[in-house]
DNA sequence: GTCGTTTGCCAACAACTGTTGACTACACCG
DNA sequence: CGGTGTAGTCAACAGTTGTTGGCAAACGAC
C-alpha cells in the first residue's frame, strides 16, 4: 500500500489539471484537454478522481504556509506578509486555479473562504488590538491581497503587472499593516 | 427609425442577460436560459446580437460615473470614492457580470482594463503628486476596490459581506486616499 | 506457468451547447 | 385591400462535454 504503480499517472493528471484550471478556469478546462496534457485517456481521470469536481478538489489542495511571525518586529508584519503572499502566488499556480474557479463555482468559493478565514484568521487574532475583530481584519487583508492578485495575474492591468515585487511590498505593506493593527477607535 | 417595434424585446434580452451573466458567469449563462428569462426564442438573441460574445458586449456596457471631485476637500476624496464604488456595485449588476466574465474571457478582461485605466486614470492624474504615477495609483485603487468587491459580492467572505456600508468606507477610505495622494518618497 | 488484480485504451452514450434556416403571423404603407 | 418587411416560432444541425462500460495488456503472488 506504500506506492502504487499508478502513482506517476495520478501525479501527472494532477499537475496537468492544476495548469489547465489555472489557465482556463473550471468550465473551460476540459477533462479531455487535461488528459491529453498528461498523455493518458480521459477515462483514467474519472477512475482516479471520480468526476470533474473531485479532480478539482484534489488539484486545488492549498496551504498558504504563513510564516511564524511570533518574535518578528510587529511593525514589519505588513510588509513581510505581502512579500510572502507574492512568493506564494508566483511559485505555484494552485491559488490562481482556485481564484478562477471560485468566481463561478460554489465549492471552490467555500474552499477559498476556509483558507483565508482559517489560516489568516489566527494570525490576525494575535495582532489585532481587539480579539473579536480578528475575522474582520483577516478579511480586509484578504480583500487587498486578492484584489492585487486579481489585477496583476488575472486582469493583467499593466501598471500592476509591471510592478517589481519590492515596489508592491512598499505600496501594499502599510495597507496590510494598518488592517491588522490599526486601533479600533481611529 | 426612432423606436422599432422590437425595442422592448431587445431590452428584455439585455436585462435577462445581465442578470444571468452576473449570477452565473459567461460560460454557465446559456443563451437558452437568457431567452427563457426574457420569454422569447433563443434564435431572437442571435438575430439581434449576432452571437454570445456580442450579447455580452451589449449587456456589459458600463460607466463608473465617477463624480466630479474638483472642489471637493482633497483629504476626503478617498472616502467619497469608496462610497461611490459601493453604490455603483450595489445598484447595478453589470460590474458583477463583467468581473465574473473577465476572470476567464479575454474580451471582458480588456474591457475591465479600459474602464479602470480610462475612467479612474484621469482622476488619479489630478490628485497624484507626480503626473506620471497616475496609472500606478489608479491601478492600486482598482486593486483594493475590486478585491473588496470580490470578497464581498463574489466569494461572500462573511466579515466582508456583513460590513455596513459606512464601516467599509471608514476602513477602505484611508487606503484609497493614500494610494492617490501619498508622496512618492515615502 | 497460472490466476486475479491493476492499468490502460477504445468506442460510445446522452445531454447540452451555440448557431442556423425555413416557415408563419403580424404590422404598416400605398 | 394587397404587398412588403419585420417579429417571432419551430425544428434541427454539428460540435463538445462529462461520463460509462467493456476489453486487452501488464503485473505480481503463488
Amino acid at each position: 500500500m506504500t506506492t502504487r504503480r499508478s502513482d506517476a499517472t495520478r501525479a501527472a493528471i494532477l499537475a496537468a489539471a492544476r495548469e489547465r484550471f489555472a489557465a482556463d478556469g473550471f468550465e473551460r478546462a476540459t477533462i479531455r484537454a487535461i488528459a491529453a496534457d498528461a498523455r493518458i485517456d480521459p477515462s483514467m481521470v474519472m477512475r482516479y478522481y471520480g468526476n470533474k469536481e473531485g479532480l478539482f478538489a484534489a488539484a486545488a489542495e492549498f496551504d498558504l504556509r504563513l510564516p511564524d511571525l511570533t518574535g518578528a518586529e510587529p511593525a514589519a508584519v505588513g510588509e513581510m506578509l505581502v512579500r510572502h503572499f507574492l512568493e506564494r502566488w508566483e511559485g505555484d499556480d494552485t491559488l490562481l486555479a482556485l481564484l478562477r474557479a471560485a468566481v463561478t463555482q460554489e465549492g471552490p468559493a467555500e474552499r477559498m473562504r476556509a483558507i483565508f478565514a482559517g489560516q489568516l484568521g489566527p494570525l490576525a487574532a494575535r495582532l489585532s488590538p481587539e480579539a473579536d475583530q480578528a475575522p474582520l481584519r483577516a478579511g480586509l487583508v484578504a480583500s487587498q491581497m486578492l484584489g492585487f492578485a486579481l489585477c496583476r495575474y488575472v486582469l493583467r492591468l499593466p501598471p500592476m503587472a509591471a510592478l517589481e515585487r519590492e515596489e508592491a511590498v512598499a505600496w501594499l505593506g502599510p495597507t496590510v499593516q494598518r488592517y491588522l493593527t490599526r486601533p479600533d477607535s481611529l
